[in-house]
Formats: C-alpha cells, sequence, structure tokens
DNA sequence: GTCTATAATAGGATAGAC
DNA sequence: GTCTATCCTATTATAGAC
C-alpha cells in the first residue's frame, strides 16, 4: 500500500522546467532540484535514473508536448491567420511573463552539456518554425519569404529574451512581440 | 629580480574572455582558467584577489574596451554610414566566426551570478545601441525610429547567435548579418 | 609573481531501510 | 516511492615557500 505521489510526473516537470529556466542548467544544482519539486534527491534518481542530464531531456521532452499542444495545436484552428498568429504571440507572451523569464532553449544551448541536448534543441527549434513558416504559406507568402520570416521570428524571440535579461528593459520585448505582431504575415 | 609575465594582462584576458564565451560563467572552472591562461590557480589570485566574479568582472570590461577601440571607433571614420556600417558588420562576423563563437554578454545574462553583472551588462548593451543608433540618427532617421533599429540590431544579433548555437545551423547568422546590412539605415 | 600543497566545501551519485 | 546517511570527486579558495 504505497502512499499516492503528491505532485503528478507533469507537475515534477513543470517544477524541473522553471529551476532549469531560473537557474540554467549547471546552475541547478540537484539539491535546488530537490526543494524545487519536494522530492529527496534519492526519489530523483528514482525518476530519473541518468541524473542531471536525463532530467533536462525529459524536461525538454515536457516542453516539446507543452508547445505542441499550447502554442501549435490553436495554429491549426479555423480563425484567420493573422487571428492564430496574434494568440501564439499572446501565449508567448504570457509563458515568458513579458520578458522576465527566459526560455529553456537558450539556456540548454549556453550549457556546457549542449551536445547532449543538440536533437531535442534542434528539433524544437524546427518544429517552431515550421509552424510559423506553414502560417505564412497560408497566406500566401512565397516558401523562400516564409522561411525567412519563421528563422526571423525565432532570432528574435530569443534576442528579446537576452537583451531584457541583460537590459532589465522589459519594453524591449514588448516592442518585438509588438513588431511580431505585424511583420511576420505582412505581405513582402 | 622578477621574471616578466609570459603573458601581458591584455592576453590574460583575452583568453579567459575566451574560455568564459566557450564554457559559460559556471561552466568554466579555475582549473580550466589556469589551463587556458598558463598561470597557476594562485598567481590567478594574484591577479584576481575576488576570484572567478572578479575575473569576469574585469573581462566585461576588457571587451568594452574592445567594443569602444574595434567596433565603435571606426564607426565614427569619414567614410559613408553605409559604409561604416557595413565595416561593422564585418568586425562582428569575425568576432563570432559566422554564428561559431558564443557572446560573453548573453552568457553573463544567462549566469547564475547574474546580478553581479547586471550594471557592466546594461553599460554594455547601452553603449552599442547608442553607436548603431547615431548612425541611424546621421542619415536622417527619426530619433524613435533610430532607436527601434538599434534595439532591433542587438536584438537580432543576440537571436541569431543562440539560434545558432541550437540549429548547428549558420546560414541563420549568415542571412540575419546580410539583411541588417541593408535594413539597419533603410528609409523608414 | 609564481609555484606546490592543502584545506574546506559543494556537488553528483549511491546504499539500504522503510 | 520515498527517506536518511554516506561516498567520492570536483571546485573554490588559502597558506606559505621560493
Amino acid at each position: 500500500m504505497t502512499r499516492p505521489a503528491l505532485l503528478t510526473k507533469d507537475e515534477v516537470l513543470d517544477r524541473l522546467l522553471h529551476t532549469f529556466r531560473e537557474r540554467g542548467y549547471e546552475g541547478a544544482s540537484m539539491a535546488e532540484l530537490s526543494v524545487a519539486t519536494g522530492l529527496g534527491k534519492s526519489s530523483l534518481y528514482h525518476h530519473f535514473p541518468g541524473g542531471k542530464i536525463e532530467m533536462a531531456q525529459q524536461v525538454m521532452d515536457h516542453l516539446d508536448r507543452q508547445l505542441a499542444s499550447q502554442l501549435f495545436g490553436p495554429l491549426r484552428s479555423e480563425r484567420s491567420p493573422a487571428r492564430r498568429l496574434g494568440e501564439m504571440l499572446d501565449t508567448i507572451d504570457r509563458f515568458y511573463e513579458g520578458g522576465r523569464k527566459a526560455c529553456l532553449l537558450e539556456r540548454l544551448c549556453a550549457s556546457v552539456d549542449r551536445a547532449q541536448f543538440r536533437r531535442p534543441l534542434r528539433l524544437a527549434f524546427a518544429g517552431w518554425m515550421e509552424a510559423i513558416e506553414a502560417l505564412c504559406l497560408e497566406v500566401g507568402l512565397p516558401k523562400a519569404v516564409s522561411r525567412a520570416r519563421a528563422q526571423d521570428f525565432i532570432v528574435r524571440l530569443q534576442g528579446a529574451l537576452v537583451v531584457c535579461a541583460g537590459t532589465n528593459d522589459l519594453s524591449v520585448f514588448e516592442r518585438t512581440i509588438r513588431d511580431l505582431r505585424t511583420s511576420v504575415l505582412a505581405p513582402p
């Protein structure tokens, strides 16, 4: 008769995601991750036998599922493309709290063990770009332009997060999001 | 009669800069920094009594001087503004090796001790933006547009570096630099 | 200014009881 | 599945000789 887990696996992954975003991969110690999840170190190793690397990898998978359901899913509704882009940007704005919170992808790109995350990172960036490219194609933009717009979208999002973190000036993120709202689907 | 230092202070700072860019702030251990500079740990503490934090702070100052002489200096030559922008982008392209090498500013923004670097980071970003803003003003762009262009320049540069690191696709950096070449000083 | 040696601690990981 | 206790290594930092 085992006591039911206090947190579901998804809730545990949410808290790990939060900690990795906040502290970075090397910055998040097992002790911190233990406190963040309310699980003792041994319990963490029970769920993630591979240790911190496996945690980050499972958190990446978790984030992929979140992206798919919260960002890409709504992108395929019946509303107008412009409307769907706007909703995606609203979700992004909420997820990054207007530039206050970092991106897990960027944190893992910057980690010493980045080679371990290369594949999931590449897939996450590619999937995100493809979703935006599809939207551009839908409004009749040429293939090459659509690809460039999608790349630029992610580039500016990531860049705005870095600059906000560095300058403490949230208006950079706000301006970037506002600009993306109108420029991504504009005629070439 | 003391033996002259094998490396000048600037050379030491160059090697520290290289290591911090490569490994990040937490990722660069004293042992690595010792190997990179060819100085024993105690020698490092002699030059940087405050340890790793002081190293990073002095490296930031060193980078500020590099930015001033290599990026902002040429920006005030007698050539045409477009030409000077092109030279700045050439220098940037070399400095980041086409997207292969990370930015110290981004690394420190992402570090756990980022609060310790807040002021120098803010100043470095602000100085860089002001240099670009001045160039925009010089070709007659309105103040608000010039500020936005300068912000966007840094945002896209930092974003392109993150996306390159994450996707291993250097074409993102190349495209971003190429686009900045023509878009920064274009009429509104 | 540089080195060797060493302290002190933090970090990742495991054993084994419950 | 979770915990306490423990191990081992890496890491930061210092002491003191030359």
